[in-house]
RNA sequence: GGAGGUAUACCCAAGUUUGGCUGAAGGGAUCGGUCUUGAAAACCGACAGGGGAGUCAAAUCCCGCGGGGGUUCGAAUCCCUCUACCUCCUCCA
């Protein structure tokens, strides 16, 4: 969310920065109209509140003093209906005008680029050789499947399409790169590991941004008005909902591995094949709670954090820095990582890094004290995906096969793969 | 799933029976000071925070006893509801 202070300040320049989002902002016209009604109605309604808080202590002198108060009793009676009468249509307006806040995306940093499209991401930097095949390539589902370590079609009989088992090496592969990732964060890049809860509650998704506004992104357990999670980003970043932190309790990070739950709505037929775009996938991922004057420096180190792992594996790969139009709702900055799918020749999202600032904090009520006691602050959260899963699968079954089928294992990974060198 | 109980400030805890002098007692912790070579102890002092309205800034006002609603002139206290936790039973990896 946003400061209402701030853009009520500075409309016109915050309006003129969110609309390079290309994103529509919903009923943000009335902004102004329902933030001095609602400041209206606040103010009556305080007054007449004063006025009975003053009225009740003398009541209750009177009632002391066994003197007859029933006047000051049947004034107030009526000050009490004007009061509910207020405070009715101010839970009205209040209503609105939280809903129009929290509709607004996050407004872009000064560094982003502007653009219409994805077509004007930047790109900061490439890593790694792209490998010459002197062999055809061959799609990853088509090496997994001929493997025999994963089964699409047995899955989209238990569950449905877009559901997939691994077996056997396919199993142990993407088990490996969890322990893997979640040693190299743990152990290099200071994060403390965290296993979180795989469903939230509707706080924890407005908290991080999923709602109001993406509900159907999300998978839906109503019986319980829980969500799958789509990312652990939602239960790690609201693990300190409604918490004011110690100054040195920052910058403070978690490695959270978890399965990912993503209803797709919208994407029919995209990435139909393969382990590209699945509903359910699992993914390792970083979140960061940072001191404000930091975020930008925490940035970086974070999507190094999430290169470092694809610079391990030996995967090749780019680093978008991603325009106004293509941040996403809850992002002020961000950096995707895309690696290389050598038989499509494309390069594929593999990670997304983000600072949000304070606008998940701002949402979810997380905050830090510079002093002991200072006033409560806003702390700044980022978050990457370092890495998902899946997709690392993909990308090391397609750059590493070989002409025969096999697929050879990068050297990081053999410890977690009991010593195997390749996967036949 | 069944039965009962609890929720007060950083922590513990009184207040709820009988609604109003509670702008929430008391203790601990913490911070500052005295004393000390230094520390401990003792003593003195501070210690409700947070949000909101308002203002150039203040003053001032509103909210606040787990969350939300209600009754009442007035609610920590009465009613409804939700959530979390505890105990017992049941079930279960």
């Amino acid at each position: 969310m946003l400061d209402v202070k701030r853009v009520r300040d500075n409309y016109e320049e915050v309006k003129a920065k969110l609309e390079k989002r290309g994103e529509d902002l919903g009923n943000f016209d009335q902004f102004e109209e329902l933030d001095s009604k609602r400041r209206e109605l606040i103010g009556k309604a305080e007054v007449l509140k004063a006025e009975r808080n003053e009225a009740s202590e003398k009541i209750a002198v009177m009632k002391r003093n066994k003197e007859n108060a029933d006047d000051v009793i049947l004034r107030m009676r009526q000050v009490g209906d004007e009061i509910k009468v207020l405070d009715e249509e101010l839970r009205g307006v209040e209503e609105k005008f939280a809903d129009i806040m929290m509709r607004l995306p996050n407004i872009p940093h000064e560094s982003v680029p502007v653009g219409e499209s994805e077509d004007d991401n930047v790109e900061e930097r490439t890593w790694g050789d792209i490998r010459q095949f002197d062999f055809e390539p061959k799609p990853h589902w088509d090496i997994a499947t001929d493997l025999n370590i994963v089964d699409f079609e047995r899955a989209a009989k238990t569950t449905g399409s877009r559901f997939l088992f691994y077996r056997g090496l396919g199993a142990r592969l993407e088990r490996a790169l969890m322990n893997f990732m979640i040693d190299l964060h743990t152990e290099e890049h200071g994060y403390e590991e965290m296993l979180p809860p795989y469903l939230a509650n509707r706080a924890s998704l407005t908290g991080t941004g999923q709602l109001p506004k993406f509900e159907e992104d999300a998978f839906l357990i109503e019986k319980e008005d829980f969500f799958l999670i789509p990312t652990s980003e939602v239960t790690v970043t609201n693990f300190y909902r409604d918490e004011i932190l110690t100054k040195d309790a920052l910058p403070q990070g978690f490695a959270a591995y978890s399965a990912c739950f993503r209803s797709e709505a919208g994407s029919a037929g995209r990435d139909t094949r393969g382990l590209i775009r699945q509903h359910q996938f699992n993914k390792v991922e970083l979140v960061r709670f940072v001191n404000p004057d930091d975020s930008y420096n925490e940035l970086e180190k974070l999507t190094g954090h999430a290169e470092r792992v694809l610079q391990l594996l030996g995967l090749p790969y780019r680093v978008l820095k991603m325009c106004t139009a293509d941040l996403g709702f809850t992002a002020a900055k961000k950096y995707d990582i895309e690696v290389w799918i050598p038989a499509q020749g494309v390069y594929r999202e593999i990670s997304s890094c983000s600072n949000f600032e304070d606008f998940q904090a701002r949402r979810a009520n997380i905050r830090f004290r510079r002093e002991p006691n200072a006033k409560p602050e806003f702390v700044h959260t980022l978050n990457g995906s370092g890495l998902a899963l899946g997709r690392t699968v993909a990308a090391i079954l397609e750059n590493f096969q070989q002409e025969d089928g096999t697929v050879i294992i990068p050297e990081v990974l053999r410890p977690y793969m009991g010593g195997k060198e390749v996967i036949k």
